[in-house]
DNA sequence: GTAGGGTTAG
């Protein structure tokens, strides 16, 4: 009569329902019913419980319309829960507090704070407690309005509240998520008795600091661990997994330069504490899901890959994770062949994230055609509008050579716009030589009112580099510099070199670069270097040559581009010089590889590379090929080069 | 018998 998944049949099989029905109190059954709606995730078994409360004169009793409200923002119907909520007669600040966390927890900020407000002015709500200031931190944070917090914590200072531990955690997360590290520390210092969480709050503040440059915290990343450790706390899940993504190179791990070691540290005190990677089937794998993280991004996949084949139980974060560790790496194979696994393992299936994380790798091995498939699993599935995704997918397109298809989802299914978005196409009409374009873009993304980052801005100068605009590049470099106070980073100012070098005028890129704001990397001697190979001029070639080779005596790619330039003018002596000292430095270039996807297959070749069926076939049409170029561009270094 | 914080695969 009872399935096993029928909520009932718990119940009836707990020995809780017998001395429920011994006591016959119709309100303990009713609470539990309801515990077992949110337990089960029961839409139905709530409004039953709702039904049955109203059968039974129950509405007005506190503590079950409480446990009625929570059960309706649990289940996401924060307004059902309202209903409730209306309807009563007397409201204390328990349920207040109930109805104001279920807001917060499905993203009904404002109906949050006009709560929240009715509650500080008194009359018919309860009054504001420890409870109140918790929830409202959390959603401050969540906002983002560091002004709004700043009232709120004023009102919790106001009322005379000694801030308890929980509160004071809520209230330092706030700060540090709305980028007041600061203020963060300051409430640290301040709060009267911490505990883990605290200690975890503070690490997670110092971790979310993006320019880290040692000086806005008393405290290094290590002396905090230890001092946590002095105060007799030890670590949690919490605590590992924030330490864990300090070890994957990310913002704020300025300090932990040994990044592997410490993760392998952290990995053994997950060991040695039993903490648990995967605790269940609906268990958190997320200390399972860090330590792949931390070990991909530390280029030891394989060792990632042990431990996802340790964890008990495996979620789609799980699956997730493992498939972005092999696609940052590289092996894109392995990421589509877990992606396939994913689908036929997975009761779930993969979900959005695992869509962005599978892009690359698609669009790398199958070309066009696999962005595409991707493309139409997420229209199938509703989720084509999701911004993330939306912008994943018109950088594929535009990298596979489709601009038509980028634009569409640029146009048509991105619906909300972020930096991201933007930038992505104007990056895109930049890699297809459509730089009028992306100006265009850039001037209408400034005109709807989003600011301009490093990586956007990259994008369009290299657009313009390439498409020859220096008067629009030197335009917006002078203008995001000085009226949105962008630092140049070196690769803005490589992209200017680059322009300069491009359109022959090498005196003024090397003059950009003796003067520029940032100290010139590889990138910028790098372009002077293509530039000067481009207009002929020796002696700036060697000049770049030079710089770039003791910057990067490890290259192996300078050596050869030296070499070859030296072959070029068939100087042999300088070329076996050039190639004895990459054979004293143990120094080997990986060739270059290029592919094509033709009718679903893809086609793969490395230099001299006789290993295709249609090998013959191949170099016949390459060498009309080159005989045609010859005819209509002659340069006789580029024809050399293409001869090799 | 009831409400709160710190991590979260991109």
């Amino acid at each position: 009569m009872f399935g096993g998944n029928n909520p009932f049949y718990k119940i009836a099989k707990s020995q809780s329902f017998h001395a429920i029905a011994a006591e016959f109190d119709p309100s303990i059954s009713l609470l539990k019913l309801l515990e077992l709606s949110i337990e089960t995730q029961s839409l139905k078994l709530s409004s039953q419980s709702h039904a049955r409360a109203q059968r039974l004169g129950l509405t007005q009793h506190s503590i079950i319309a409480q446990k009625l409200i929570f059960s309706y923002c649990q289940l996401r119907r924060p307004f059902d829960g309202q209903l409730v909520f209306d309807s009563l007669l007397f409201k204390n600040t328990h349920i207040c507090n109930t109805l104001l966390s279920g807001y917060g927890k499905n993203q009904f900020f404002q109906e949050s704070l006009d709560l929240f407000r009715k509650m500080r002015d008194g009359s018919a709500f309860g009054v504001v407690d420890d409870f109140t200031f918790s929830v409202m931190f959390k959603i401050v944070g969540d906002l983002g309005e560091v002004l709004v917090g700043k009232m709120v914590h004023g009102r919790s200072v106001k009322n005379g509240l000694v801030l308890d531990t929980v509160a004071g955690n809520s209230l330092m997360s706030m700060y540090s998520r709305c980028g007041c590290f600061d203020d963060s520390m300051k409430v640290f210092d301040e709060m009267p008795l911490r505990n883990v969480s605290s200690w975890n709050a503070l690490i997670s503040g110092y971790a979310k600091v993006k320019s880290w440059d040692g000086s806005f915290c008393r405290l290094g990343l290590w002396d905090i661990v230890r001092e946590m450790q002095h105060e007799d706390l030890k670590f949690d899940a919490f605590t590992v997994s924030t330490l864990l993504s300090l070890c994957s190179g990310g913002a704020g791990s300025g300090d932990f330069r040994d990044k592997c070691g410490h993760g392998r540290e952290l990995h053994c005190y997950i060991i040695r504490n039993g903490l648990d990677l995967s605790s269940g089937p609906d268990g958190d794998v997320h200390l399972g899901c860090c330590l792949i993280d931390m070990y991909s991004k530390n280029g030891k996949v394989d060792v990632g890959r042990r431990v996802f084949d340790r964890m008990k139980w495996k979620n789609v974060c799980a699956w997730t994770a493992m498939i972005n560790g092999y696609a940052q790496c590289g092996k894109f194979e392995d990421a589509l062949f877990l992606f396939r696994e994913m689908q036929w393992r997975d009761g779930d299936g993969p979900n959005k994230v695992s869509l962005v994380a599978i892009l690359p790798a698609c669009s790398s091995i199958s070309g066009l055609m696999g962005g595409k498939q991707i493309h139409g699993f997420a229209v199938r599935r509703e989720l084509n509008h999701d911004l993330s995704l939306c912008n994943a997918l018109i950088d594929t397109y535009s990298k596979c050579g489709s601009l038509s298809y980028a634009t569409q989802v640029f146009e048509h299914e991105c619906t909300r716009k972020d930096a991201i978005s933007w930038s992505s196409i104007i990056c895109g009409y930049g890699l297809h030589g459509q730089g009028q374009q992306a100006v265009i873009l850039f001037d209408k993304m400034l005109q709807n009112g989003i600011k301009p980052d490093t990586t956007v801005v990259v994008g369009v100068l290299s657009a313009c580099s390439k498409s020859g605009l220096i008067n629009d590049g030197l335009i917006i470099y002078d203008s995001v510099v000085t009226n949105y106070k962008i630092k140049p980073t070196v690769e803005m100012c490589a992209c200017m070199v680059d322009m300069f070098g491009r359109s022959g005028q090498l005196d003024k890129a090397l003059d950009f670069i003796k003067s520029m704001p940032v100290e010139p990397g590889p990138s910028s001697w790098g372009a002077l270097l293509s530039a000067s190979a481009l207009h002929g001029n020796s002696e700036m070639q060697e000049l770049a040559y030079k710089s770039l080779i003791m910057m990067e005596p490890d290259n192996s790619s300078n050596y050869i581009s030296l070499s070859n330039l030296y072959a070029s003018s068939k100087r042999w002596d300088v070329v076996a010089e050039v190639r004895q000292v990459m054979r004293k430095r143990g120094l080997r270039k990986l060739p270059g590889c290029s592919w094509i996807s033709m009718n679903g297959a893809s086609h793969s070749f490395v230099v001299a590379d006789k290993s295709h069926p249609c090998s013959n076939l191949i170099y016949v049409m390459l060498d009309e090929l080159v005989s045609a170029m010859k005819l209509t561009y002659y340069n006789p270094d580029f024809v050399y080069l293409m001869e090799v």
